[in-house]
DNA sequence: AGTACCC
DNA sequence: CTGGGTACT
């Protein structure tokens, strides 16, 4: 079925991508096999990636060791909330992360167990995640209940010995619309199939060894199966074959449901007018590459299909050891002492245990009336004699004795203890981890080593990377596009004809790639050379070995279990079979093959079980003697096929292609505008300021807070928003782009009738399309915004700081005035109303819990209208606003460093007044004012929001998709 | 050092 | 919210 789409590819024939391995089982066969390698070609639907997330896991881990908890309504109480409650509690309405409050509400027979410590929670937790290592080393974590495991090989396994059924284990995540996709042939289908069996024999292994239920979603990547195992809870499991990823997708309720959009993020692409998922599929790409810049662009439009191409990432030690604290008042050096004791001691346990050293402690605090993200940190080096006899001595007294004035250093950094403080949270922090036993030089020359692969692209082997299937046969840019498009085409197409809006709006995503692409700057010249060396190895691999290479995608790894290496041969008679009680273990069985590999490799007079014992160089080069290539993996235990290497944390942040993903396309905020960045302007006024201790805190006799501010001041609280510019244009988008031509330096795109046009095709709501088809000729008012020119920008754009000299009256009261028009609004610091999006993400299909009778916290399922308003930076806790005096402008507050808004509010909350005072001149006061009425600047180019706040797209890169190529 | 993101 | 983690800038 080839056929052509409107974005200028062709999706090859589906016999190109199909992989019969069925047919091959009889691994004697070495020209079908090299044939197989010639022909293979692999689908972008080639992964099986299953994903785990445990049953509400700490009251999981409460029931296995008090089972009489099991009937009872059980919540883990984390101070005032209840974190998470086990299945009989949320019968009765009680939820994660509410407070214990109303969960008694909720449930008065509510038994509250502490889960303030973590230990054991951390224990099981790797207990599971080294429980489904034994299967393949292609297991992630994320956080401590939850694991991706790229299944992959196992499906082809099992393929090979023709151990599976037509059919899905678990739930089938069934199509939600009317109009289809088509299923895709490339052998997906099967795949999953297989991969849903294996996911039903991992969970009963899981129970039955560790007692541990769990959800598990089964699905070509990574974000399908994390949100197809949300669709049926607890202790089930769904499948999802690949052209049904828009049913899924679309079935969500808000963006901030797919991982990766947190809630910065959301707020940012509400402030364009998306509120839905089939909203942000449809955003016009170049405006989104505007705002967010291309990567970022880029990585929103493939999660909001549903495509992912990120790896599974193979889980190590932890880098940081961490433990804090949280409460309503520290305020005293004394106490803060002894919490920072206690905190010490517990990490001192767990290094120890962790048998590595730290190099790095980091404290962190958090200052009350504060947004709750808010911390500051302070960080040292550990001299290297505090831990050098550490674990071989058990001197552990002694190295906690050493640490504690170092870290009482780093709080008196963060602290004045003679002045007020008032802290609600402290955090000891392990880092730069090392093992003990390397010294200096070691150290010294693993860098070395890793630079050098990094530095040089001809020593760097593409394949190290390229874990699974579908990265394998990526020879060009091109074929990496049809593979994306491949992967939304058939959950696009209705018909062949494809004439829905959606092919229309996947169609621009693919021209997105390729205008990026074309221009030549999507990929580095790294990433050619990176091609080259791939062919050059297949090429190898094909003259070299004798087909079984190519044909059998053996993990070539010795198995281990807990974090101590077995002999592998031992191993596989020991092993407790895990899958099935009548057959061996899957990695056991993986030995057997690997040892039967082996056999028929190695002359007759070399032992395969002998050699499968050799340390790994040894075994790597035996092997290179016979024409296999083998790889080392870093940390020297397992060896594998170059094609199943494992990709492990240091590898990923290794890659070529992290290097060129870290180049950044083009930096905006440099060609345009100040270089200086907000955090950097807030340090600097904070160095040079006069907010120095003479000019803190003195009583006063007035009951009130006064904040009287030298001109200075003033004008550094406006500084502080200086940048922050205003657009009176019609257009931004436009004038933005005519100012900063250097954004599309390299696209040679005529951008502004692309925006019309693009914006003219995407007029109708994808939701509305699927449930009636009809009312195709909507447009939605921000789409009609856009057409007319209309801004777009988010409202906080448009204020100014003014600053007067004498007290204004205004201080408080703009906000009375009806800012009715899209230009100058008043940022109001209203409590949140959250509004209930009537499902959410875990339970949106399950009818278990009434989400439309809860209000969660502020999450990803809920939405505030206000907030679109506020920047992250002005954004104050309702606490803060709660507490905050009535003559402090909250606007103004939210400006001030963070050490001066520290001290206030510990003097708010201590009920003592104060009054500041900078010495000379008099009160000011500074405010907020409609830019229209005030401000006599010309108009400018908003530039706070534009893709250069490159200090805001952080994560999303570098979650889901950032390394998927 | 701070700020995104995840649980 | 709590008590952890990750990564990027
Ligand atoms: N900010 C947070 N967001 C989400 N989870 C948090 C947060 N802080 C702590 N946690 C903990 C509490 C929960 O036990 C756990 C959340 O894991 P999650 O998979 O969402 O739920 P759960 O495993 O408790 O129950 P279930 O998956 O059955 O709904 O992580």
């Amino acid at each position: 079925m080839a056929h052509s789409l409107p974005g200028h590819i062709e999706v090859d024939d589906d016999e190109e991508w199909s992989r019969p391995f069925e047919q091959e089982s009889n691994k004697k066969n070495d020209q079908v096999q090299r044939n197989h390698v010639k022909n293979a070609k692999v689908s972008a639907h080639d992964r099986t990636v299953i994903h785990f997330d445990v049953d509400c896991f700490y009251a999981q881990v409460e029931m296995l060791r008090n089972p009489e908890l099991r009937l009872k309504p059980l919540g883990i109480q984390q101070k005032n909330i209840v974190v998470t409650c086990n299945y009989v509690a949320r019968e009765y309405g009680v939820t994660k992360l509410m407070y214990v409050s109303d969960a008694m509400k909720k449930c008065p027979q509510l038994v509250l167990v502490s889960g303030e410590d973590l230990t054991n929670y951390r224990h099981t937790s790797y207990q599971i995640s080294e429980f489904l290592k034994k299967y393949t080393p292609h297991v992630e974590r994320l956080g401590f209940d939850e694991n991706f495991v790229d299944v992959s090989e196992l499906v082809k396994w099992r393929q090979i010995d023709g151990d599976f059924k037509p059919t899905f284990y678990g739930h089938e995540f069934k199509k939600q619309r009317e109009m289809a996709a088509s299923k895709c042939d490339c052998g997906c289908e099967q795949r999953i199939q297989i991969g849903s069996q294996i996911a039903a024999d991992i969970r009963e292994a899981l129970q039955k060894e560790l007692g541990i239920t769990c959800c598990a979603g089964i699905a070509h990547n990574k974000v399908l199966a994390k949100l197809v195992a949300g669709t049926h809870k607890p202790n089930q499991q769904t499948s999802i074959l690949p052209h049904l990823a828009q049913d899924l997708v679309l079935s969500l309720p808000s963006p901030r449901c797919i991982p990766g959009i947190g809630s910065k993020m959301h707020k940012r692409i509400q402030a364009q007018g998306i509120s839905t998922i089939g909203d942000l599929q449809k955003a016009d790409p170049l405006v989104l590459a505007n705002e967010f810049g291309p990567e970022t662009a880029q990585t929103l439009l493939k999660l909001s299909f549903g495509v992912d191409h990120s790896p599974v990432i193979a889980f190590s030690p932890p880098q940081t050891l961490s433990d804090e604290d949280s409460f309503k008042c520290c305020n005293s050096y004394q106490d803060a002492e002894r919490r920072i004791r206690d905190l010490l001691a517990s990490l001192m346990k767990r290094i120890a245990e962790d048998g590595r050293i730290p190099q790095t402690v980091r404290l962190s605090i958090r200052r009350a009336g504060l947004h709750s993200n808010y911390r500051e940190s302070r960080q040292t080096a550990v001299p290297g004699n505090v831990f050098r006899q550490f674990h071989t001595s058990g001197s552990i007294g002694t190295a906690e004795k050493e640490m504690l004035p170092i870290v009482m250093g780093l709080f008196k950094k963060l602290v004045e203890p003679k002045k007020h403080f008032h802290l609600t949270l402290i955090n000891v922090c392990f880092a730069k981890l090392v093992k003990q036993d390397s010294g200096p030089l070691t150290q010294f020359f693993s860098k070395h080593n890793l630079k050098a692969e990094n530095c040089d692209p001809s020593s760097f082997d593409y394949c190290k990377i390229a874990n699974c299937g579908d990265e394998r046969v990526k020879m060009d840019d091109t074929h990496e596009l049809k593979n994306d498009m491949q992967e939304e085409s058939n959950s696009h197409l209705v018909n062949k004809a494809g004439t829905s809006k959606s092919v229309k709006a996947q169609s621009q995503l693919i021209d997105f790639s390729k205008k990026i692409k074309d221009a030549g700057s999507f990929f580095s010249v790294l990433n050619e050379d990176k091609c080259k060396m791939k062919k050059t190895v297949l090429a190898d691999k094909e003259q070299d070995s004798d087909g079984n290479v190519e044909k059998s995608p053996i993990l070539f790894s010795k198995v281990q279990s807990d974090s101590e290496a077995k002999p592998a041969v031992s191993s596989t008679r020991q092993t407790t079979c895990p899958l099935a009680p009548t057959t061996e273990s899957s990695a056991a069985c993986f030995e057997k093959k690997e040892i039967h590999f082996l056999k028929n490799i190695l002359p007759n007079d070399i032992d395969a079980e002998v050699v499968m014992q050799l340390p790994c160089p040894i075994q790597k080069e035996i092997l290179a003697q016979h024409g296999i290539l083998m790889e080392e993996l870093p940390e020297g235990r397992h060896f594998s096929l170059i094609s199943n290497s494992v990709l492990t944390r240091s590898q990923a942040n290794q890659t070529v292609f992290s290097t060129a993903r870290k180049r950044p396309l083009f930096s905006p905020r440099k060609s345009v505008g100040s270089n200086v960045s907000n955090t950097e302007k807030v340090k600097r006024i904070r160095e040079r300021e006069s907010f120095s201790s003479e000019d803190m805190p003195v009583k006063d006799s007035g009951t009130h807070i006064m904040l009287n501010f030298s001109e200075k001041n003033v004008r550094t609280v406006e500084s502080m928003v200086g940048n922050v510019e205003i657009q009176t244009e019609p257009s931004a988008l436009k004038e933005n782009l005519k100012m900063n031509p250097s954004l599309f330096q390299s696209t040679e795109v005529n951008v502004v009738p692309d925006i019309v046009t693009g914006n003219t095709f995407m007029s109708k709501s994808q939701g509305k399309m699927l449930e009636t088809d009809t009312d195709q000729n909507v447009i939605h008012d921000a789409e009609k915004e856009k057409l007319q020119g209309r801004d777009l920008r988010p409202p906080a754009n448009q204020t100014q700081i003014q600053s007067t000299l004498k007290r204004s009256e205004t201080l408080l009261g703009e906000e009375t005035e009806p800012s009715s028009t899209a230009h100058s609004h008043i940022p109001k610091y209203e409590p949140n109303n959250s509004q209930d999006i009537h499902t959410c993400q875990k339970s949106f299909v399950n009818k278990e819990m009434d989400p439309s009778q809860k209000s969660p916290p502020a999450s990803r399922f809920t939405e505030s209208p206000n907030c679109s308003k506020i920047t992250g930076k002005m954004s104050l806790p309702q606490f803060t606003l709660k507490k905050l005096p009535k003559d402090i402008n909250p606007e103004v507050f939210a400006q001030l460093p963070n050490d001066i808004r520290g001290e206030i509010m510990a003097h708010v909350l201590m009920g003592t007044p104060v009054t500041y005072t900078t010495g000379v001149g008099e009160p000011a006061f500074v405010s907020v004012k409609d830019t229209k009425t005030t401000s006599s600047k010309p108009p400018t180019v908003c530039k706070r929001h534009n893709a250069k706040s490159s200090s805001s797209q952080k994560s999303l890169l570098n979650y889901f998709s950032s390394k998927d190529k």
